[in-house]
DNA sequence: TTGACATATCGTAATGTAGCGATATATTGA
DNA sequence: TCAATATATCGCTACATTACGATATGTCAA
């Protein structure tokens, strides 16, 4: 048995840095108020640019410029009705996301 | 009972734009490769600055520069002993968001 | 076809962030 | 006290992000 001055940690994890490279880019896109605002919307039902641009206080083409970042990293898609655009969740994922997200941050009324 | 040319969308999640503010601040502080790996780390044993450098192949300083990040929005803290810091984790929400995330994002050897 | 509406895109200015090298601080041992 | 080690901070540059106003595109209705 070798004596060794620094303790071993327990085992790392697999991965490296590189691995994280996706998941801290569509992280730094849902790291915005607007954007969480929006997906929390969207988890909850179908909103169109105007609905969730006048939830958010801001305008249509600011709100358009969220959803598109939104839609790049494949956390929303899109369909047009006549003209209107109506936004909705792609990403099965963003659900527990954003239940773990809203836990930590969020303040409950019964609480 | 009452025409609407809209159809009524389910009720919205109570909450508002500027109820995301200190998420989404904490989350761009998550949403960077280095500090994935590093909170990722963590969740498994304590590091020094000079470990976790190491392990992500950046310099030391850098380093210290993301842990100083995380541990401005309390994700981490740390202890010093002799000439190292030993950093952990501070926030028990780390657990459940980093499992989301490696779960949407990481791949796992046995898949 | 024209005008109004809804959304998207573009150029730009202001601000924020990342990483680097140099330097500063803290701790230990010679 | 002095040099070596470990970490932290600072000034700076490069780059990314944000929001804005202007303009473009797509759709409908008169």
């Amino acid at each position: 048995m070798t004596i060794d001055s620094e303790q071993v940690p327990a085992e790392k994890p697999l991965g490296d840095v590189e691995a994280f490279k996706d998941a801290a880019e569509c992280l730094k896109t849902l790291a915005h108020p607007v954007r969480l605002r929006v997906v929390q919307l969207l988890l909850h039902g179908r909103y169109t640019v105007g609905e969730l641009a006048a939830d958010c206080e801001i305008p249509d083409n600011v709100a358009s410029e969220h959803l598109r970042l939104l839609q790049r990293c494949g956390f929303l898609d899109s369909q047009r009705e006549g003209r209107r655009v109506f936004y909705q969740v792609a990403e099965p994922h963003l659900n527990q996301l954003m239940a773990c997200i809203e836990g930590r941050f969020i303040k409950k009324e019964t609480e």
